[in-house]
DNA sequence: AACGCATATCGTATATCGACGATAGGCAAT
DNA sequence: ATTGCCTATCGTCGATATACGATATGCGTT
């Protein structure tokens, strides 16, 4: 039976040396993918899209989750760098972070 | 002071109801970019993305870590879609399945 | 100063992740 | 059939994620 090698050759037609992706690159991708790892999160984040800006307490409304979970998700986008939230008063003011949005955009098309 | 009020007004400028995402689409995108969500994963996918395809055992080279550890994240990639491995006699040879790429990148595009 | 509201943090319990070594399974060659 | 190689799975462990209620913090108002 030759077809294995065969297919093997065909299977693998490039044998230049694997180069090692660097791997701080590797933990910054895994970082911000890691931030929209959950549906909550995803969520969010979709939610701040479509406002501009938003209330902390209007996304606990929208979220069939408890003030103290929705707080604890926001505090990961924070310090991915997905979202910002600006203290006004006695609320917190969230929104999205363009510029890390679009690193994440950017680190996910040149894949 | 007026200051909180006003700077309340001028940061959430919209005030239509918030829709809320799909639930199934948040599901979606979570679990593709989690596959992504630790740095092995997306090493593992920067090196298939560089060779079209790979066989397992040049994967295991390449990362600092156990066959066992390398194969299970494999089989995290299978299970979301983002690769596929092809067994090929006694070994394995993975590749990126580009349409579910192309999923990934198009939601996150569209974020 | 005291109160009320909005948010963050703490403490805790459970579930899952991520790592490894050991072992099982599949396939080709002998 | 047996051997040897490659890959997957199992069992286990510590670390981390996720959820919640309870409590603390911060700010404006009274």
């Amino acid at each position: 039976m030759v077809r294995s090698k065969a297919e093997a050759q065909k299977c693998c037609t490039t044998n230049e040396k694997l180069s090692l992706p660097d791997v701080a690159w590797a933990e910054d991708m895994a970082k911000l993918t890691w931030a929209l790892a959950h549906p909550a999160r995803v969520r969010i984040v979709r939610l701040l899209l479509n406002r501009t800006s938003c209330m902390c307490g209007e996304i606990v409304e929208e979220m069939p989750l408890a003030q103290s979970t929705v707080s604890q998700h926001l505090k990961i986008l924070k310090e991915t760098g997905l979202v910002q939230g600006e203290i006004d008063g006695p609320r917190v003011c969230y929104c999205i972070n363009k510029q890390a949005m679009a690193k994440l955009k950017k680190l996910i098309a040149n894949l």
